[in-house]
DNA sequence: ACCCAGGTGGCCC
DNA sequence: GGGCCACATGGG
């Protein structure tokens, strides 16, 4: 398994190249993006934290002094506004309450005890749980999302419907490795995003030609 | 006029 | 504990 894993690893980067993810440069920013992309096209997404920029207020300080109903129109492009803008207040809240506001204190928690608390927080699942640890805590923890369970399915590694954890439970045959999980699971998307959908037949698909001309043929084809 | 997009929580049984 | 459903914008 941890050789099929990092076989398509390879491959992937070698056809899409390094992907640089997240979008976004501060750990904030990184977080407000983790859930402002529940169930939403990423272009939209950016639109709102361009919005929360303007305003200056992608920094947890200043997104606090505003109530739910205040911050719900600059989260507007990225739909479900009213429900995102509740969850980024949880979160604040949160953040408050358990490390007095400050980000570098919630990152000095052990990754199993901050996953814990986060999905204690109305409005962070799984995903976007694993998302914080991984891409703002540089934390060794794998992101399960919609494209790693078509891309792994279709790929006959996993069932359609298996759940979350045990998608997850897949990647601990890698080794805990931050970057590693990053570039990752960033491909997935990326290869997600160019084929999966506009090339729903799978026999077209370039990293399925790659793996069998490697002799890694993937296994149900 | 559909359908989908880097989910989640609240119901209902 | 599973099976629906609301949430909602913008692009194809």
């Amino acid at each position: 398994m941890r050789r099929r894993l990092l076989s398509i690893y390879r491959h992937l980067y070698r056809r899409l190249g390094p992907q640089g993810w997240w979008p976004g440069r501060t750990r904030f920013e990184i977080i407000v993006g983790a859930i402002l992309t529940q169930n939403t096209n990423w272009a939209n997404v950016e639109k709102a934290i361009g919005n929360l920029r303007r305003a200056r207020l992608l920094d947890p300080v200043r997104m606090s002094a505003l109530p739910a109903r205040r911050l719900a129109p600059f989260v507007r492009p990225a739909g479900t506004f009213a429900v995102k803008a509740r969850r980024l207040r949880n979160f604040l809240a949160f953040l408050h309450a358990r490390y007095g506001g400050s980000l570098r204190r919630l990152f000095r928690e052990a990754p199993a005890r901050l996953r814990t608390a986060l999905l204690d927080v109305s409005g962070i699942g799984p995903e976007t749980a694993d998302s914080i640890l991984l891409y703002a805590g540089r934390m060794p923890v794998f992101v399960v999302d919609a494209y790693t369970r078509r891309i792994l399915s279709r790929h006959r590694l996993i069932a359609p419907d298996a759940p979350y954890d045990e998608v997850q439970a897949l990647f601990t045959h890698l080794p805990p490795d931050a970057p590693l999980y990053n570039e990752y699971h960033a491909l997935l998307v990326a290869v997600g995003k160019k084929y999966c959908r506009t090339t729903p037949r799978c026999e077209d698909c370039p990293l399925r030609r790659d793996l069998e001309r490697h002799g890694i043929p993937l296994p149900g084809w």
